[in-house]
Parts: structure tokens; sequence; C-alpha cells
DNA sequence: GCCGTTTTCGGCCCGACTGTTTTCAGTCG
């Protein structure tokens, strides 16, 4: 376990441990140091290291006297506080409470009557029935455990957002047919298009919300019911993801869009400044003492908070509430003026049938021209990737006769299907970065191009000084225009290769290498901590799909969103650009 | 214990649902 890891899952068990004991605030205090710890990009032993105590307290929720434990951990390998509560009550605090149903009171008094410590011992004790003789417990309690163990053990976890979008996307649609459903909106995390998602909400608005939950758990993909309730219903999906349900009356919308979609943390400052106000912000609306003075839109709630309207992407309180409330204010430092769904003009990076991809040239183009986009680029993998029957220089300018074909016959047509101009096929490769960062087609090939991205698909364990010496080189090359899939991870398959991405973005700085956001939602790469360094760096980025099929020409929404996420403008994306200026924009 | 347009003290987000209770504690998001 990286010690980032170990230290999170330690803070945790202290949040609960205080919790056990009904200790006031620090339980949240712990807790969210945790989350904070573990959502950091840096090891914590680096950030001692060069810092010491003062850069530990620079960890957003950590202050001295965390700092102070997590620099005892670092120096001598324990927490003191830790080890003796633990030794007090010798219990697998992070595994219990992971269950559904199970708190830290529940695994208190589980331990204390039943000296359970492990999720076996407490599967055991349940199946003998021997919950139901505590205080305050049933045979009821006891099976909701049961199936919280069940539900564990079969995964569940984060899905991506390319699983989930559709999903909900598909409910969504069905909800929206319910007669009595005036309005549907995916909140929570789907809405704010994380890479990965661990619930689905939906919000419905209703005057009749016995026929919306009715509909809601009878579905066919709904596994097993949770909860229900008047407003609120949920539900594990067969698939194994949870799904949420509100319905709120009408003149609520606003109020319960805005307190659904944001993160806890975005939630939490947004009704702090409520209540400095005067006010009290919930799902119902914002109330000056009883009276609702806005919440029908989320725009006026946050007018009335003295905010402008943060994007959903950027809910996440990484600033975007302070540059909500400097823009209203009209002073500086305002939210970004996002970059939009529609704005790209062209994708770059496509694999077609002549290596791994589904679809032809003449077809990809097609399609891309369905979806509105000036150009497409063809980027075919080369001769070391073998497996995909990757081109060489031979093929590369066989390829490229095929293109200007394409490209010829486009235009004999004079002017697209769609009444537009006609698309631009590009000449393209996505050339295999060597070990030594050399590439495996040679500079003259390369040069007769328009695009060349260069990526690494091979020795992914290499030490991380290694792996970005290895993928600057590579940008140092003249014909080099984008750096594909910078960092090479596959959302929950594979990790991204250890490669330091300050030297990378600086390295793309220097040679005017572009930066791929790989919009391929099993890829995201980019992610969006990145995206946002290589933006305050003045790093230019394109967004594409990595699209083996005209099927996933589509996914360039996910690719903005990671964008969009990033605080990203149209300038920082170069793929809005008309052709002419695009490829003014490469080496 | 953390934090600051209440800035070194005094606050700390808010409500729904469940199961077991006769009024609410615990859990969750």
């Amino acid at each position: 376990m990286a010690k980032n890891e170990e230290i999170a899952k330690i803070l945790f068990e202290l949040a609960e441990m205080y919790e056990m004991q009904n200790i006031p605030f620090k339980p949240r205090v712990f807790e969210r140091a945790s989350e904070s710890v573990a959502s950091l990009e840096d090891d914590v032993a680096d950030l001692y290291k060069e810092g010491g105590l003062k850069a530990l307290e620079g960890i957003p929720s950590v202050g001295r006297g965390i700092a102070e434990r997590i620099e005892e951990y670092l120096k001598t390998g324990e927490m003191k506080e830790y080890n003796q509560i633990k030794k007090k009550f010798p219990v697998d605090i992070a595994e219990l409470s992971s269950i559904d149903g199970v708190g830290p009171k529940l695994i208190n008094l589980l331990y204390t009557k039943l000296k359970i410590r492990t999720v076996a011992d407490l599967e055991k004790a349940a199946k003998g029935g021997k919950l139901r003789s505590l205080p305050r417990m049933g045979a009821k309690l006891e099976a909701k455990i049961l199936k919280g163990i069940e539900f564990k053990r079969e995964g569940g976890g984060r899905f991506a957002l390319g699983e989930a979008l559709p999903m909900s996307r598909a409910i969504k649609d069905r909800l929206l047919k319910i007669t009595d459903a005036e309005e549907v909106e995916v909140a929570g995390s789907v809405r704010r298009m994380q890479e990965t998602i661990g619930d689905l909400d939906f919000l419905v608005v209703s005057g009749n919300p016995k026929k919306i939950s009715d509909y809601f758990v009878k579905m066919p993909e709904v596994a097993h019911i949770y909860a229900r309730g008047e407003t609120k219903v949920n539900v594990r999906l067969k698939s194994g993801i949870d799904a949420d349900l509100r319905i709120v009356p009408k003149k609520s919308f606003g109020a319960a869009l805005q307190y659904f979609t944001g993160n806890k943390d975005h939630n939490v400052e947004v009704r702090k400044i409520a209540i400095k106000k005067g006010y009290k912000l919930n799902e119902y609306g914002l109330f000056r003492g009883k009276k609702n003075i806005a919440a029908e839109s989320e725009e006026e709630i946050y007018k009335k908070l003295g905010m402008s309207l943060p994007p959903p992407e950027m809910r996440l309180n990484l600033g975007e509430i302070e540059a909500a409330l400097r823009q209203a204010q009209g002073k500086p430092g305002g939210l970004p003026n996002s970059i939009g769904y529609d704005d790209l003009r062209g994708d770059l990076q496509t694999q077609t049938s002549w290596t791994d991809g589904k679809n032809s040239i003449e077809e990809m183009a097609r399609e891309a021209e369905k979806i509105g986009h000036e150009y497409i680029a063809i980027t075919d993998h080369t001769r070391s990737l073998a497996m995909t029957g990757g081109s060489d220089e031979k093929k590369l300018a066989r390829q490229a006769k095929e293109i200007d074909r394409v490209n010829e016959k486009f235009s004999a047509r004079g002017g697209s299907a769609s009444g537009g101009k006609n698309i631009k096929i590009l000449k393209g490769a996505e050339v295999n970065i060597m070990k030594d960062g050399s590439l495996d087609i040679d500079d003259e090939a390369l040069a007769k191009l328009d695009v060349v991205g260069a990526a690494v698909h091979s020795l992914f364990n290499l030490t991380k000084k290694e792996q970005t010496e290895r993928i600057i080189r590579a940008m140092e090359n003249p014909n080099v225009d984008i750096l594909f899939h910078p960092t090479g991870r596959v959302i929950n398959r594979r990790k991204p290769y250890d490669v330091d991405m300050e030297k990378i973005i600086k390295a793309a700085k220097r040679t005017g290498t572009i930066l791929e956001i790989d919009g391929h939602p099993w890829r995201l790469d980019l992610k969006d901590e990145h995206i946002r360094m290589a933006r305050e760096a003045g790093v230019k980025m394109v967004i594409d799909t990595d699209a083996h099929s005209t099927s996933e020409l589509h996914y360039l929404e996910y690719g903005i969103a990671q964008a969009r996420r990033a605080w990203c403008t149209k300038k920082d994306i170069i793929n809005t650009l008309p052709l002419k200026e695009f490829l003014g924009m490469l080496k």
C-alpha cells in the first residue's frame, strides 16, 4: 500500500473511533483529512521531505495536529495514538464500515458485545442469528447486513463514466415517458461527468411521487431495494451499481438539482455561504427564516448567494466557489468561459481497418462529417505494434494514396452531404516510442504526414526517470506534433506508467508539443488534474476520441468533460480552430 | 481538530429513511 493510502486509512479509522466515543467535530475533521490525503497527487513522504511539517499543513483539512501525526508516522512507521486505541479496540474498522448499513456505533456494539473484529466474524454472527440479541437490533437488520456483505463481495466499486452515462441516459429516457414525470435529470457525479461513478442519481419533478417510485423499483434492472420512502428511493441495479431517486415538487427543482449535483465539499461550502448571509439552503430551496426565496432554478440560488453559476463539471470545491463569487462581483479571476460540447472541429486520433480499427478510412471520414467535423486525422498504429499490423514507411505511403483518393472523391461531390464544406482527411500516424525515445518510423516518412502522434505502448514498468526521459526525447523530435495518451492508464484495468508529469509539461512547452486529452472513456488521459497543470503552464492540448470504429467517434463528450472540469476554454484546445489555423499550431 | 469577508476564538451542512422503538438513534448521501 502506498504511503498515502496507509495514512488515509489510519486517519479514517481514527475518525470512526472518535465517532464511536461521541467526540464532537473531530470525526468530520479526520474524515476530511483522510479524503484529502487519499486524493493527493503527490506522495506525502516526498512532500514532507521537501517542505517538512509546513508542507503537510498545506494539505487541505490538515492542520498542525494532524500534520504532526503524519510526521510521526513517516518517521517511525507508527502513530502512538492510533496504536493505543487499536490495542483496546483491535477491529478492522475500515473493512467493516465499508459494508452498507454498518457505521461506527454498530462496530462498537459488535465488538463490545460479540467480539466481532472482521467482516468474516460479522457474517458468521449474522448467519448464526446472534445479532438480534443486541439492543436495537432485529432479524431485519441481520438480513440487511448479510445483503451488504454479499454486495460488497460482488465487487460493485466505481464504474467508468463510459458505462454509467449510457445506463443513466437509458433510465432517464424511460422515466421521461411516465406521464406524471414533468422533468427528469441525472444529477450527482454523472452530471459532473466525473471519470468514475459510484452511483446514479435521478431527480424527478412530479406531483405524483408514488407513481414514479413504483415505476422505479419495478424497473427490470433493479436487483434490490435498500430503502423506499415518500420522496426517496435507493436501489441496487443488476449491473452492480447503486441508483438513487429523489422526487421533488416543481417549485423545488433548482434547489434539488443544486443539492444533488455538487460533490460534498462543494455543497458544504455553498451552504456555509448561505448561513453567513443569514439563509439556510437545502434541497427544497434557499430560505430566509421560513420564507423560500429561491428554489426553481440553480442560477437564481447561486445569484442570491452572490455567485455566478458554476458548470456542473466544476462543482468540486477546487476554487470554483471563490471564482463564482469574484465573477458575480465583477472582479477579475472569475469562472472560465468553459469549452462547450459543440466546440471541436476535428478528431485527431482515429484508427481504421488498415490496422486494428473496424472501419475504412472513407467510413470514418463520413461519420466524422456527420458529427460536423471539418477534419479528421487518420492515425493508424505503426510497425512495432505488430499485433495490430502496424504500418511501416511503405504502408504509410500506400495509405497516403488512399487518403488522397478519398479526399478527391469528396471534393468531386462539391460540398458535403449535410450541405457544409467537405471534410478534410489528414494523414497521420500513432508512432511508437521505443525504449530509448526513438520512434519506429523514420523521420523522412514522418515529415510527409500532416499530424504525428507519438505514444508509449511497451515497457510500462520503466523507472520514473527512464520513462520520463524516454518520452521527452520523443517530444524533442521535430516531427512529433502530439503526445498521445500521456500516462497510458486504462481506467479500472491498468495503472498509469510512472512518469513525471511536471517534466513532461515543461518539455511540451519547450518543444511546442501538443498534449492529448484522449477522450476514449476507458482512457481519459490526460486526466483532469494534469490538464489543469498543462493549462496553467500554457501548454496547448487537443481533445480526440482514439476511435477504433465509427461509433467511437462520438466519444468526444467524455474528453470535453475532462477539459471542462480542468477549467479549459476554447483557446486551450487547438482542435477548436479551423483547419488552417490548427495546422499552423503544429510543429 | 480545522479554519478565517465572524481571522487566533467560536463556530462547525442538512434532511430522508429504517428498524426498532413508543420518540429516536444510526446511517447515508
